[in-house]
DNA sequence: CTGCTATGTCTACAACCGTAGACCTGATGG
DNA sequence: CCATCAGGTCTACGGTTGTAGACATAGCAG
């Protein structure tokens, strides 16, 4: 363990003292620790470890672990590329993508891992809440359109969440197992029930009421994609 | 607080020694506090008090804590009453059933709350895995049938986990406001989609291979239903 | 009534946790 | 060269956790 000096996260370029350089690497250890162990079972110790920090540096940067994780949950559920306008592409690529991510154990920083092993707790569950109320939930709201557009944003999210959990965190044996490709296909049906639902008395399939916020479709790429 | 005697949890009986329902009154403590607050929430101290017991008879009768979530996972996992064979229905009953259980905070006994919470915790997780593995598991595959009957069964248990996370853990604003019948009808075409799957090369909608399994489609009701 | 055993309780320990206050230190302006 | 203050560390406290071992007692067999 050679993590005396400040800045032994990411690049051993041993600055000595720089508060900003020092809160950006306790905000990634932060990130990684919550997400991969979840908000109770992360400890400050920890995270500060990680960081190459005392644990009362992480106290004094950000008042406690509870605004802490406020903050890493901001920036986990940050705006990042929008797939794009288009609603079938919206929907191949939410479901590609959701399969890829899913399969290994690589790139454990997905904002939903952070949720599902944090929920468990109230007082992160409401920041949770804050979170996607304030950053994905209007946005996928306005992208899908059309009736019950926010329910059906929130069931979007729900079956994202779901599947990040059986696969990833319960490993559910099927789902783990599963074909990458057979798994984006049925992922995609599933999506498009909620991107153009039936209608109930059904004439035709597809004509479904276009909705006028296209315009803040995309947004831009979050600046921690440096990283 | 006066749980001193045994038995203060159900019924005040004040048996005085009667180690199966000690052991029983243990249990649905346990599967209280466990669904209630999750694995690592959930103290041995606080699931013996709402026993009537003490905290060292629980490893007494369990070895450990983690024996006991595996006893109370399992319980919390037991078949319960089966939909049915049919597959209309099942669809219909399983979105209504769903919608309906995530509305209120009435019951909070479901295993899906249970699994949501504690499955931050990886120990937990396995627990949890091998359950849903050894219960659930392959009936729903079985109650499908088809292509892919696995993924597509936990692809169902993904998006019912899904739900209950979104609405009564996370508690999202338009899920939790949602009028039941909207939720259930989108719900009844997402769990559609999963049953009866539209064919890629589609020419037909609803010809789908039936399989031969559904003799084992209805299962005893547990015994704890009598709780 | 006398023991014996199952059934429970008491005390305690070692390891964590989040956090508060006092203290140190190194770079920089004069 | 020296003072200053932002940037970091050290020590510690009260609390909780899971669990181990020693001890107590109720209820029944003889």
């Amino acid at each position: 363990m050679s993590h005396n000096a400040p800045g032994a996260g990411k690049s051993p370029g041993t600055r000595r003292r720089d508060a900003a350089a020092t809160r950006e690497a306790i905000l990634r250890s932060a990130q990684e620790s919550f997400t991969r162990v979840g908000y109770d079972g992360a400890g400050v110790r920890e995270v500060a470890g990680n960081a190459g920090v005392t644990a009362m540096l992480v106290n004094r940067y950000f008042g406690s672990k509870e605004q802490l994780f406020a903050e890493v949950v901001d920036r986990s559920f940050a705006p990042r590329t929008v797939v794009g306008t288009d609603r079938e592409a919206l929907t191949e690529q939410t479901a590609s993508t959701l399969a890829a991510r899913t399969a290994s154990d690589a790139d454990d920083l997905d904002p939903f891992l952070l949720m599902l092993r944090s929920a468990a707790n109230p007082r992160a569950a409401e920041i949770i809440r804050a979170g996607i109320e304030r950053h994905v939930g209007s946005h996928v709201t306005g992208l899908l359109g059309g009736a019950d557009a926010a329910v059906r944003a929130e069931l979007l999210l729900s079956l994202i969440a779901g599947v990040w959990l059986m696969r990833r965190v319960v490993a559910t044996p099927a789902l783990s197992e599963a074909d990458e490709e057979t798994l984006a296909r049925h992922l995609r049906d599933l999506i498009w029930t909620l991107v153009d639902p039936p209608t109930d008395s059904d004439e035709s399939t597809d004509l479904d009421p276009p909705t006028d916020l296209d315009a803040e479709a995309d947004v831009t790429a979050a600046d921690d994609a440096a990283g």
